[in-house]
Formats: structure tokens, C-alpha cells, sequence
DNA sequence: TGTGATATAGTCAGTGCTGACTATTCAATT
DNA sequence: AATTGAATAGTCAGCACTGACTATATCACA
């Protein structure tokens, strides 16, 4: 449902197209929440058909035919109903990274940190990313923040997991 | 992928039947990773399929017949391919929790924070339940302390959310 | 002797998502 | 005039996963 709820929120504030909030949730939004173009599409029907939304063909400028989103009153309900289940809930993350974390006696340990620090170097990557991105407006900074923390939470931990991993008798 | 590599990982250790592992992974390694009961059998069939795995019916006590399975000379091949390649990567999560926070204004203040307040108190006692649990063996440790990390950096960031909007002008 | 709990093994339809593809119109370039 | 690229709108098969269910054997206990 919290697909739904971030296109809900999106049409909320104005009216847009199928493509323009696909490729902006991709490229902007890509940090905190996965929804690829399909999907959109999918769910702008589904919710179309639900009655949370109409649409209106419109040609602006020249460009073909725009198909223009925008919400029912029902949509604005299901909206704010959405809205609150999402700010109750504390959902866990898992990391899929943990499982070969699990089993890294099965390779031999230089091996083992020679791999980690490729993973750190990602890691680094994106925190240098992160940090170099525009500031965002209003409440997406809350999200870039919690980012940001995140990485660095992730960071801490990588290092020590190599540095017990390296002092490590075997 | 990972899923696979966990299976492996686990056969590798010993022979194991359908049902311990799930149990094992949907009781002990709940907090790291997620595989529910038909995709562990699923998974099973698919990498006895492939040559990745045997099994041979066995009765052990007086239970009914056990499907044990174990690694074939392939699946242990597969599982330190998949192994290197889970190590190598850093895979970022995404906050499904973060698109409420993005459209958090649409809200009154006072209900935002006594909703988000509600996700702090999820997020506290999930908190101690994890510190409350028996000492993992072995790398597992490295996982529920990876969890501790990240959820201490979870509630600082909750805070100061919860803060900039008690503080934030209307 | 029956009844329920538990250990084991599945199955299957249905959901949610996406990769990869097609179609159309216009602008820009050659 | 022809070609390419980008903006727009889709479609669809197929995959990964799971909820909810069935089946069977044994054990504990009333």
C-alpha cells in the first residue's frame, strides 16, 4: 500500500502524468522508496478503477496527449487513511548482506576482507553521493537525513565486523 | 538469490529436512532475513532440480519419513559463488516508512506526532526484545548487533523528526 | 479409546512487481 | 526529406513469494 500512498501524495499536490511521476520517483525519490514505471502505471489503473482517481486526456504545448491524474474525494480519503497507517507502523528493514556476513568462515580470510572492503567501497560511494546531492525541499530531507544515517550506522558496523575479522585467531 | 545462499549455507553446515530449516530461519533468523515455510520447500525442489542438492528419505525415531537433503559437489560450487557475490555488494534498504513522513504536513500536527509517537513506542520495545535475546552463536552476532545499529540510529533519527515538528512553526 | 497437539511434508492459487517490449508524436539534426 | 531522440503511454508474460490450506503419523492425555 505504500506505493499507492506515495502516488496518492504526489497527485495530491498537483495534478501530473503517468510518466513524469514514474521518472520522478525513479530519479529523485530512488533513495527511499522502489517503484518502477510498470508498476505505476499498474496501480494508476487500479486505482483509477477503485475510484480514487480521474483522469482527463490533455495535450499541453505541443507534446501528445498527456493523460492528467488527479484525486477523487475518495482518493483524498483513502489518502489520509493510508497517510496514518504508514506514520503508525515501524517497519524493520532486513539486510539480505547479513547472510553472507553469516557464512563468511567458508572462505578463506583474506579472501573474506578483500570482499568487505569492496562492499565498503560501495558503501563509501554512496555516502559521498548522498552527501553531494542537491538539498532537498521541504520534508525529503527528513528522508535524505535518515539516509544518511543510516549509511554511516552501516559504515561503523563494517568496520568493526572487518576489524574483529582481521584480528580473528583461526 | 540470497535465499538460495542461505538454504546452502545451512545444508552446508549439515544435512537438515524442509521443515527444520524453516522453522530455524522463521524463529531464530527472523530479524535478518525473511523466508517464509512454501518458498523454503520451493526453493528446495528448485535447487534439487538443478543438481544443487540431493535427498534421501530417512526415518529418524519414530517420526514420520524425513526428506534430508545435502550439498552436491555442485551446490557446494554454487553456494561460495553466491556466497563471494553476496559479500561483495552493499545493498542499501529503503524506508517504506519514509513516504509518510514525506506527505507528514497533510496531517495536523498534533495527531503527526501522536502517530509517530506510536511508531516510537513499536520501535522501542522492538528494541528490547532484540537486547532482550540469548547470545547468538557464532557471526550471528555480527547480524543482531548489525540490527542494534541500526535500529539506535533509527530512533536518534525519530527523535529529531519528532522534535523539528513539535518545534516547527505552522 | 478417542482427541488434540505436534512434527513433518507438501500444494496451489493469487498477489505484486518488473524487464523488456511496442506505439505514437513531435523536435532537432542532417 | 529522412532519421534520430526524447516525451509520453502503455502491455504482457513471467517470476518470486506467500497465505491458507491439506495430509499423515505419532505422542500425550483425558
Amino acid at each position: 500500500m505504500d506505493k499507492q500512498l506515495l502516488l496518492l501524495g504526489l497527485l495530491r499536490q498537483k495534478s501530473r502524468h503517468g510518466y513524469e511521476m514514474a521518472d520522478y520517483i525513479e530519479t529523485a525519490l530512488a533513495s527511499c522508496v522502489d517503484l518502477k514505471k510498470p508498476t505505476a502505471y499498474f496501480l494508476l489503473d487500479k486505482m483509477t478503477a477503485a475510484g480514487w482517481l480521474s483522469h482527463s486526456s490533455q495535450r499541453a504545448g505541443n507534446r501528445p496527449a498527456k493523460r492528467m491524474y488527479q484525486l477523487t474525494p475518495q482518493g483524498e480519503a483513502e489518502f489520509q487513511r493510508l497517510l496514518r497507517e504508514n506514520l503508525v507502523v515501524f517497519s524493520e528493514a532486513t539486510f539480505p548482506g547479513d547472510i553472507g556476513i553469516i557464512f563468511i568462515d567458508a572462505v578463506p580470510r583474506p579472501e573474506a576482507l578483500a570482499l568487505l572492503a569492496q562492499r565498503r567501497a560501495a558503501l563509501v560511494a554512496r555516502q559521498a553521493e548522498v552527501q553531494a546531492a542537491p538539498p532537498h525541499p521541504g520534508a525529503l530531507q527528513w528522508t535524505v537525513e535518515h539516509l544518511r544515517r543510516h549509511l554511516h550506522a552501516e559504515l561503523g558496523w563494517l568496520d568493526d565486523v572487518m576489524n574483529d575479522l582481521s584480528k580473528k585467531r583461526v
